[in-house]
DNA sequence: AGACCGCCTTGAACCCGTTCGACGCCGTCC
DNA sequence: GGACGGCGTCGAACGGGTTCAAGGCGGTCT
C-alpha cells in the first residue's frame, strides 16, 4: 500500500480506494495526482449511482459541473432542428464529461448502461486546476486526444463506405477497451443499431446489414446482446482503411 | 500606448507591434498575456513568410514545433490510404497550428496563400506554458473551442444533406471572419471547390452545383475569383438548418 | 398465457449524390 | 501565338445507401 495512506483521515480512507479502482485513475483526469491531491480530489467530488437512460445533462443547461465516468457507457448526442440526432461521440469508464468553456453545455450526455459518476461543481474544479498545475495539464492532454479522436471520426463519416465505417467503429471500441487496461476480444458494445448508425451517418438498417454481413464472414460474433467477440481483427482492420 | 512601454527594451519595441496586430493577439493565444509576457514570447519565437502551397508540416513529421498563423489562411488534411483526403479544418489568421500531445503530428498543414507564420520550438512553449499559467488555460479554451467546432463538422458531414453542407460551410466562413473582428459580408475564400468538397465529404461537382443553385437563387455573389459575398445570409442559415 | 413493445433483421423500390465525360475559362510556359 | 494544365461548370447514367414495409425475437406487464 501507499506509504501516504496511514496519514489520512477516516473519511479519506473511505473514498480513496474507490478512487484507486476509477477508470480516472488509470486513463482519465485523476492519473497524474498523489496520494494527497487525490484525497483532496475525492473529498471534494460526489459520487452517485444512477440508471441506463438517465440524462447525465442536457443541450443548453447551465454547464456547472462537471462529470468522470467512474464506471459505465455513456453518449453524447447533438440534436438537428429537424429532429434527426448525431452521435458526437461514445464515452467510457475513466473518461471526462462536460468540461466546456461555454455557458451550457453543448450536447446531451446520456448513460447507456447504469454506471457510477463523480461530479465536480465548476468552482470547485477551476480551484483544483490553479491548485494542481499538473490537473490543467492533463485536461489539456485529454482534449486533444478527444480532438484526435474526432477528427478521426471526420474522417469515417466523411469519406469511407458504409462497411468501412461500421468497421472502424468496432475498432474505435478495441481502442477504448485497450486504453482502459482491459485488451480483450470480446468488447461490451451496449449502444444500439440507431446509436450506431447516428454516430456514423449511417441509418440503422444500413448498420444491421453491415454487422450482419460481418458475422456470415465469420470475423464477428455476438454471443450475448451487445457484446461482441471480434475474431477477424485483421479483417476488420482492413476494410477499415479501405483495402477491402 | 501601454506604460509598460516605457521600459522595454529596443528589440522589444520592433518586434512588439507586429505582435499587436496578429491575429493571435486579438482571437489567438497571445490574447491573455500582458506587454511584458508579450514581449518575452515574440523574442522567442521566429516569423517567417511563406508562399501559397507551402507545408507548415506533414502528417507523420516529429511534432516538434508549434505554429501561430499570423496572416493567411490554411488546410488541415489527412490522407487515407486509399488515396483520398479529408479536410479535418481550415485556419484562419490568429489560429494555433500543431499542437498535439503525440509524437507526430496527425495531419498536414498546407498554406492556401501566401502567409505569416510565427514559429515556436516545442520546449520553448513548455517553459513558457509553466512561465505563465494563463497561457495554459488559454491553451485548454481553444483546445476546448476547437473541439465543439469539429463536433459540429461531425453533425455537418454525418446528417445533413449536400446543399445543406455547404450551406453550413458558408456560415463557417462568416463565424470565422466574425471572430476575427471582421464581420463582413463579402469574404475571402481561398479554398478550391475540391478542398470543399474534401471537407465535407462530397465532390467537387456536388459542391460547384450547389454554389451555383446558391447564385442563381440570388442567395450569394462571386464579384472575383475566392470571394464570396453573403447577399441572403438567412436564406442560407435557414437551409443549413434543415428548414430548407 | 397472451398482448405489447423495443430492438433487430430482411427485402424491394427509390433517390440523391457520384461517376464519367465533355467543354469553357484563364494563366503560364514554350 | 499556340499548347497545356488547373479549375470550374454542366449533363447523363449509375449505384450505394436510404426509405418503406413486413416480420421475428426476447423481454415485461397484466
Amino acid at each position: 500500500m501507499n506509504p501516504f495512506d496511514a496519514v489520512r483521515s477516516p473519511e479519506a480512507l473511505a473514498t480513496v480506494p474507490v478512487c484507486d479502482r476509477c477508470g480516472s485513475r488509470i486513463a482519465g483526469l485523476c492519473q497524474p495526482l498523489d496520494s494527497a491531491a487525490l484525497d483532496e480530489v475525492s473529498s471534494e467530488s460526489q459520487q452517485t449511482s444512477l440508471t441506463a437512460h438517465s440524462m447525465v445533462f442536457r443541450e443548453g443547461d447551465p454547464a456547472g459541473r462537471i462529470f468522470t465516468l467512474v464506471e459505465g457507457f455513456a453518449k453524447l448526442t447533438r440534436l438537428l432542428p429537424d429532429g434527426k440526432q448525431q452521435v458526437v461521440g461514445f464515452r467510457f469508464a475513466g473518461d471526462v464529461i462536460g468540461y466546456t468553456t461555454l455557458p451550457t453545455y453543448p450536447f446531451d450526455a446520456e448513460l447507456l448502461t447504469d454506471s457510477r459518476i463523480c461530479r465536480l461543481e465548476r468552482g470547485q474544479l477551476d480551484a483544483l486546476l490553479r491548485r494542481y498545475p499538473v490537473l490543467e495539464r492533463r485536461m489539456l492532454d485529454l482534449c486533444v486526444q478527444e480532438l484526435t479522436a474526432t477528427q478521426e471520426q471526420l474522417v469515417t463519416v466523411g469519406r469511407r463506405s458504409a462497411e468501412a465505417r461500421v468497421a472502424a467503429f468496432l475498432l474505435s471500441l478495441v481502442e477504448a477497451s485497450r486504453r482502459r487496461g482491459k485488451p480483450c476480444t470480446v468488447l461490451e458494445m451496449p449502444m444500439t443499431r440507431a446509436d450506431i448508425a447516428d454516430f456514423l451517418g449511417l441509418t440503422l438498417e444500413t448498420v444491421s446489414r453491415s454487422l450482419t454481413a460481418f458475422r456470415k464472414r465469420g470475423w464477428i460474433r455476438e454471443p450475448v446482446h451487445h457484446r461482441v467477440e471480434m475474431v477477424n481483427l485483421r479483417a476488420v482492420s482492413d476494410l477499415a482503411e479501405g483495402l477491402s
